[in-house]
DNA sequence: CTATTTACGTCAACCGTTGACTTAAAACGT
DNA sequence: ACGTTTTAAGTCAACGGTTGACGTAAATAG
């Protein structure tokens, strides 16, 4: 997020970065022989001989014995990643529970624990307790075998994060502004860094990685629909933070200049009548309890009542409203609607398609493709996850030889 | 804007890449000594020799033999660059005119010739034929010298550019898709690649540079109000291009979401409200001379004609909303308002500072530092320069030696 | 059974940085 | 006046990394 001041290159760089090169070309083409990573990175055989004892000394990848025919020379042996060697850990803070997983290289859940309680919003020190010890047991299990490597564990936080990690704001916790790291890092049984990151941030991960490797959008929007509306941009893959590492925020998007006064200052945001209690509010339910709300909500707009289908004719004009800022804007391939957003979609979408027809005939550039999540509640902590993978393979020499 | 498919490394490419560090701390702390570079950059004293040595024999760096003294040891060697080893050459198109432009390396225009002619708009043939004339001159003059390098010369095109340089619309051309870089290309007498960059990316670039090199603003954007809306954003420099590379385009942000519907297929876009168009044919002013109705258009406003300032209001609670919007989803550092806008100003500020009023309370992140352009006409040219000095700094290997 | 083809390893040459050491040139202290 | 101190800048062996040419391994085709 934010630039550092840009520092001197060795040659060791050049070992990092073609180290990455190859341990990346084999976890998106799993198995495959050395021939064909020399084929995709462009590296000659030398290297990727290198690269591959390189990272089968550190124990991240395997030659699994098999050799295979079908062509016509010396059979391809083929290289594997081994998905034991690492362990990632993430602990989720949320209102009414903190859930701890330890996960292996390939996502599969190996630990997962959950601690339901009843915690005030807002106290941070019984906030900060539990999360703590959900880290200390989730730490202990990862790394109760030796042989294993533990990038720093994710803290999932819902609410906005700074690029320092400090903590700007979380409605869900009942947080302002918060430095949760440091409390949390000092009350480790065994010191080590941590990192925080905000659970929309990762649940955009989540839906970046779920396309195939070579069709993944260059720049990608997630909107976030839940009581608030949040949201990420992904450019290649990585997070645009902004001069803060706030951006992507897209629930106070203006939509009506003209529109009441938001909590944030501005006017007619978003959030005012896309956001989940917005909603819930103008339909004139409850929204102390929005998961049982919104069960209400879809059911009376099934029945077509008329206040409710109003209420989503004024969400869907102000996303179709955001959703042309941003388009245009960011310049957007893709544009992902997640929370309670696809549970919304078919009263929102007769909004999305007037704007995307009235668009193709002037500025079809405009226009990006539009998906529901596919991920559900599970996507903050999958996005966790593929973060600890990134940092594994952004650069494979932080994992020591076994 | 489009990221390649990532390529390996080589040594070759570090040695690049702290060349281009050492010419850069030379550049923005001229002039300097050899161990000031080493300080700042973290080089070695045996690394910053090679280099200075290597950018010397390219012609870039000379040692100005003044030693001096001060502190106690041996006197320090002072460096600089040498402006005259470069020249950067530009064309910039618009509806009335074709200028041409050299510059040295420090940014002293050298060369400069103004075609004017009565062009029917679209006439592509025409203004294809006129460019490359100009082209043709400044590049020659540029060259007449045969110990100057010449980057790629840049063509500044009022108008929107995908990343692969085809233009997408220009309505000051009169221009639909086209692609302008073959043409111009073929019609040079010597062939050689041409940058064709947008006007308004130019400008922004100049306000950028306008920064010293330790306060630039690491998220920025632009908005060039003119008779319609552009826009620009620049992350640390770079040009936030998206998924075409159409992003920073704020002309379509949409203010009211109930506002009428745009020539993009959209509804309520800031142009409908900010754009001198929009705002003259409200106050009933001609639109075929801007800068004529303009000046007329300020006089009214001087004299409080409610009419106009009815206009100007409505403005600028759009430019409020866009810049509520911009400022939360992309978090800025620096909002710069360029083309009219700096004349418009004092009608539009009242808005602005009551947005940041009411946003200081609760959002202060969102409040980024607003300014006006300091280069007015010159800033694209400008920007063309910076551009090409940028390509030089960036890879000062791509100079041969003298 | 030999030729061909494909996969993979080996090694000298090359590029680039480091870090310790040397040389250079001034100012300070006595 | 002269040696000491201090800072600036160059030199060079060692090291890490890639390349490219060549050599070896192991299959299939005829």
């Amino acid at each position: 997020m934010n630039r550092m001041p840009p520092s001197p290159a060795v040659s060791a760089d050049v070992g990092r970065h073609n180290m990455s090169l190859v341990l990346r070309s084999l976890a998106d083409h799993e198995p495959c022989a050395r021939s064909e990573i020399r084929a995709r990175t462009g590296l000659v055989s030398g290297t990727v001989t290198t690269m591959t004892e390189e990272l089968a000394a550190r124990g991240l990848v395997q030659e699994t014995g098999s050799v295979s025919g079908g062509g016509r020379g010396r059979p391809r042996r083929l290289l594997r990643t081994v998905p034991q060697r690492v362990r990632t850990v993430a602990v989720q803070l949320s209102s009414g529970s903190v859930m701890g997983e330890v996960r292996d290289l390939a996502g599969q859940v190996l630990w997962a624990k959950t601690d339901e309680h009843g915690t005030a919003a807002g106290d941070i020190d019984e906030l900060v307790a539990r999360a703590g010890r959900m880290l200390d047991a989730a730490i202990e299990t990862a790394e109760d075998d030796p042989r294993v490597h533990v990038p720093a564990p994710v803290v999932v936080v819902p609410g906005l994060l700074r690029s320092d990690a400090t903590v700007v704001a979380s409605l869900e916790l009942g947080l302002g502004q918060t430095d949760l790291r440091t409390p949390l890092t000092r009350r480790l049984r065994r010191p080590r860094d941590l990192a925080l990151m905000n659970t929309g941030r990762l649940g955009a991960l989540s839906e970046y990685a779920a396309h195939p490797p070579d069709a993944r959008p260059h720049a990608m929007a997630y909107v976030n629909g839940l009581e608030g509306v949040g949201g990420t941009v992904l450019l290649d893959g990585d997070f645009y933070g902004g001069a803060h590492g706030l951006a992507g925020e897209c629930g106070h998007i203006t939509v009506d200049m003209n529109g009441p006064r938001c909590g944030c200052g501005a006017r007619g945001c978003l959030d005012l009548y896309l956001g989940l209690t917005a909603i819930l509010t103008r339909v004139g339910l409850p929204t102390e309890d929005p998961a049982r709300s919104l069960g209400e909500l879809v059911d009376r707009l099934e029945r077509a009542e008329p206040t409710a289908c109003e209420a989503l004719d004024t969400a869907g004009r102000a996303l179709a409203g955001a959703m042309a800022t941003m388009a245009s804007y960011t310049d957007l391939d893709l544009v992902v609607l997640g929370g309670v957003l696809p549970r919304l979609f078919p009263w929102l979408e007769p909004h999305l398609d007037e704007l995307v027809t009235a668009r193709s005939r002037v500025t079809p550039e405009f226009n990006p493709k539009v998906a529901l999540a596919r991920y559900g509640k599970e996507a903050p902590r999958r996005g966790a996850w593929l973060h600890s993978r990134g940092l594994v393979l952004d650069d494979p020499s932080r994992v020591p030889y076994v």
